[in-house]
DNA sequence: CTGAAAGCGCTAACAT
DNA sequence: ATGTTAGCGCTTTCAG
């Protein structure tokens, strides 16, 4: 049981009958040694159970084998898919994964990019809360990748769910709503400010009235409260920021008595808990995991880069969001509205 | 934007008028320094930006400043709270946490383990679905924490559910109800034949008949099936092994068109979802984020102990569950049953 | 195609 | 209380 010391490249060589370098290249450059000799070299390392040692490794060569992720929340139900897919990602690549949390308070933010960034080869920052200014800041010293901040300075994914509104809005005018309402998330949120645009120029085109309600916390209880508004604008149809603020408004409009989808209809964002609400959500999902691989291979491209970032401008990907119908959107029955 | 060379401890002594040594007990044994020369030493620091290089330290003294967590699946919800305790319990002792995420492949817990295992102090291997007799085999060459694994050669945390599943057969039996079904999880879970016995053992006492119903993932859709043999049962109560199941428990009654809780209650487990379904589900409350924080100290104890196991039997702890009474149990109104 | 030699940046004896 | 010395295990020129 207890811990003993791990075989090293030294020994490896003695068994191999071959000098450190030759073990060495075994792993990393295969191809500058006769096959004969790599497969001895890597027969010798697994009779020992040899594992180079990442420290060593890293200390020598200067690159560490992992990228970092910043997410605001990992227990947000958001993130994990995306996580989940640059794990993956980053594995194809031989790299580590390495996850902070920012518990939501952009204060943590640059100490973790930080400290992330000086232990990885470059850290992908998801949904900062931090400032434009802050974050260029910090992208000054390691390479860093952005998801869902739209700041050109540096590398970025978005998850664009302009297009995603353009169907809910269709959606519903298909039913036979007129007058529909957005609850809107935080003021601060760069998905927010795309989805109230794409909202109103959707609403405009297709002759649509659109009530935009303040601000609010993307959560369950913020929603209950909205569900009152939205009565009040005379709205038969509601969008909501997240799926926890749409739940929020089931709840509202289950308490208040108004039936969803009969009387009034939902639609969320995100896809998050959409299949477990009740009725279930129908709601625009963005490919939060296509944008999770995204971003690591743009932080492939900005680490493979020698000079980054002094000839190119950064690179931008960008991946369309879409409408799932479910139930909680039915056609606009007798006439409620006011 | 080019990525400029980190300042090193050296830098920082010369500025500083001292030694490298001097620089390097500045920030890990502070106390064996004179004060003024730590702070002056802190401050030649703080002005080049130095902070020392992980993996240089990391293979220097030996210790890793990092700690691995190897769950099933991050995107599961019962895991992430469990992940974040773990994460700012481990901070608290100057560790960064590397998660890693077996997808629900025994496959794969081996190497992860073994990977992380070079690469951190030590790892905490939760909800493991290895064999017994593998996991003791990878906990021989490093540090090794168990959570939800109750094998003896190894430290671990568990989270007894017993005595939640106590409370909700006296809260059922309370209610009216005589006669319960269990909707049983994986038949490999380690909790799931925990909360079996729990429940068995409580009817028996309670005067209340139990109907176990086959071993079934847990998935909604699982649950979903399970709603007809519930009610084929004549029973007017069930426990779930978790809230997916539950919730799959509740969409298929609804879908019969049989009112919970009115005509049946329902009680689910982990409350990982439990306030988002209609009707909120009653559901047994396991203290995940204590377990996670036990979990990092038990490793810290091991990691700690000069040669751990040999005199001393691995620590364990244990967590009990609760009962939280929501919205999907009820009296027993008419006599639905039979 | 392979080996010898020189460190990467830091910490841990060992000396003062 | 601080400086000196010697590497940790690996990769990487530089020579063959």
């Amino acid at each position: 049981m207890s811990v003993r010391r791990r075989p090293t490249l030294r020994l490896v060589a003695d068994r191999a009958g071959v000098s450190p370098s030759t073990v060495s290249r075994a792993f990393t450059r295969p191809e500058l040694l006769a096959p004969e000799t790599v497969e001895r070299v890597r027969a010798a390392a697994s009779e020992l159970g040899y594992v180079a040692d990442v420290y060593a490794r890293g200390l020598r060569s200067g690159r560490r084998g992992a990228i970092g992720l910043v997410v605001p929340d990992i227990a947000n139900a958001f993130f994990p898919p995306l996580i989940r897919a640059a794990q993956a990602a980053a594995a194809a690549h031989g790299l580590t994964t390495v996850i902070a949390d920012s518990d939501e308070d952009p204060a943590n933010e640059p100490g973790l990019v930080e400290q992330l960034g000086a232990q990885t080869d470059g850290v992908i920052l998801v949904s900062s809360r931090m400032s434009a200014d802050q974050i260029v800041e910090v992208g000054r010293r390691r390479p860093l990748v952005l998801v869902n901040r739209d700041i050109s300075e540096l590398p970025h994914v978005l998850i664009d769910s302009a297009p995603g509104m353009r169907q809910a809005l269709e959606h519903l005018a298909g039913l036979g709503h007129r007058s529909v309402a957005y609850a809107s998330g935080p003021a601060t949120s760069w998905s927010n400010g795309q989805r109230e645009r794409a909202l109103r120029a959707g609403a405009a085109e297709l002759g649509l009235r659109l009530t935009v309600l303040p601000h609010r916390r993307p959560s369950q209880e913020a929603g209950h409260a909205a569900a009152a508004e939205v009565l009040a604008a005379g709205a038969t149809a509601v969008v909501a920021f997240d799926d926890a603020l749409a739940q929020g408004l089931l709840v509202g409009f289950a308490d208040a008595g108004v039936a969803v989808p009969e009387t009034v209809s939902v639609i969320g964002c995100d896809d998050t808990i959409a299949d477990v609400t009740a009725p279930a959500l129908t709601t625009v999902h963005g490919p939060t995991r296509r944008a999770g691989e995204l971003a690591v291979q743009l932080l492939m491209d900005v680490v493979g880069a020698p000079a980054a970032g002094d000839g190119h401008r950064p690179a931008v990907a960008v991946v369309p969001a879409h409408l799932v119908v479910r139930r909680s959107t039915a056609e606009l029955a007798a006439g409620p509205g006011a």
